[in-house]
DNA sequence: AAAGGTATACGAATCATTTCGTAGATGTCA
DNA sequence: TGACATCTACGAAATGATTCGTATACCTTT
C-alpha cells in the first residue's frame, strides 16, 4: 500500500498507458534513464506479490495491469507527504505548491470553482 | 540537499523549537515515537557532515540549528513530490490536496485571494 | 578522588530498496 | 535442426538509511 519510488515510477506508466509487458514498461523507463530489463522485471515481479499488480499470462508473455488506482494512491501519498514535509498542513501544502506552479489563468479559474464548492 | 524522512523530521523540530541539543530534539522525537539517544545523535552527526545543521559547541554541548530553511526544503521537496507522484502536474496535486482536506472557511478564502494574486 | 551521569565519536549490524548476472524455457528463422 | 533472440525466475551484490552498542572524555556530587 505504500509504493517505494521506483515502484511509482512503475505505477505511472501502467496509468498512462494501461496494461503492459514488462518489456513496454522497460521501455517507456528508458527515456527517461537508463535501466536494465531485468530490473524492471524484478521489480513488476515483487509488485505482483505485494498485489499491487495484476499478471495475465498469454502465452508466452506476462501483462501486467495496476491494482491501485491513480487517485486513490495520490490520496495516501498525500496524507504521508502532508505529515512528513508540513507537519499536517494540508493548506501550507496547497499553498506553497500553488505559489511555485506556474498555473495558467484557466486553471487558476477551475480552482476557484472548487474552492467555491467546498464552501 | 534531499533531506531523508529521519532527517526531516530533526529539521521539523529545529525548525519549530529553533536551535538545540542533540537531547531536545531527541526528547521532542519521543513524543511521537520511541528514538534512542545515540541514533539522534547519529543522525545529527551526519546532517552535520552533509551541511545540513551548523553547529556550535557550547562548553560540552553542541548546539545544532537547521541550514535549509523550511519554505526552501518544502519547495525542493513539493518538486520532487509532484514529479514522482503526479507526473509533473502541481495542479493535480493542489487540487487533490484540497480535496482531500478538510479547510475551514477562512482558509479556502485566503486560498482564493492568493489566486488573485497570482493572475 | 571515586562514582555516577551525561556528552560525543565511531564502527558496525540491520533493514529496505535497487540493480543485475545467470540459468533455463521457449519461440523464430535460416 | 541449430543458432539466436527473448522471456521468466531467482539469488545475491550494491547501495542507502536507520539503529544501536561501546569507548572515551568530562562534569558533578559526595
Amino acid at each position: 500500500m505504500k509504493p517505494t519510488e521506483s515502484e511509482l515510477e512503475i505505477l505511472q506508466v501502467l496509468w498512462e498507458k494501461g496494461p503492459s509487458t514488462v518489456r513496454q514498461v522497460n521501455e517507456q523507463l528508458n527515456q527517461a534513464k537508463e535501466v536494465g530489463y531485468t530490473t524492471t522485471l524484478k521489480l513488476m515481479q515483487i509488485m505482483h506479490e505485494k498485489a499491487i499488480l495484476s499478471r495475465t499470462e498469454e502465452g508466452r508473455y506476462h501483462v501486467y495491469e495496476a491494482l491501485l488506482s491513480e487517485e486513490e494512491t495520490q490520496k495516501h501519498l498525500i496524507d504521508r507527504f502532508v505529515d512528513t514535509a508540513f507537519r499536517g498542513s494540508a493548506m501550507k501544502l496547497v499553498m506553497q505548491a500553488l505559489g511555485n506552479s506556474k498555473a495558467t489563468p484557466q486553471e487558476l479559474d477551475e480552482l476557484k470553482r472548487l474552492i467555491d464548492q467546498l464552501k
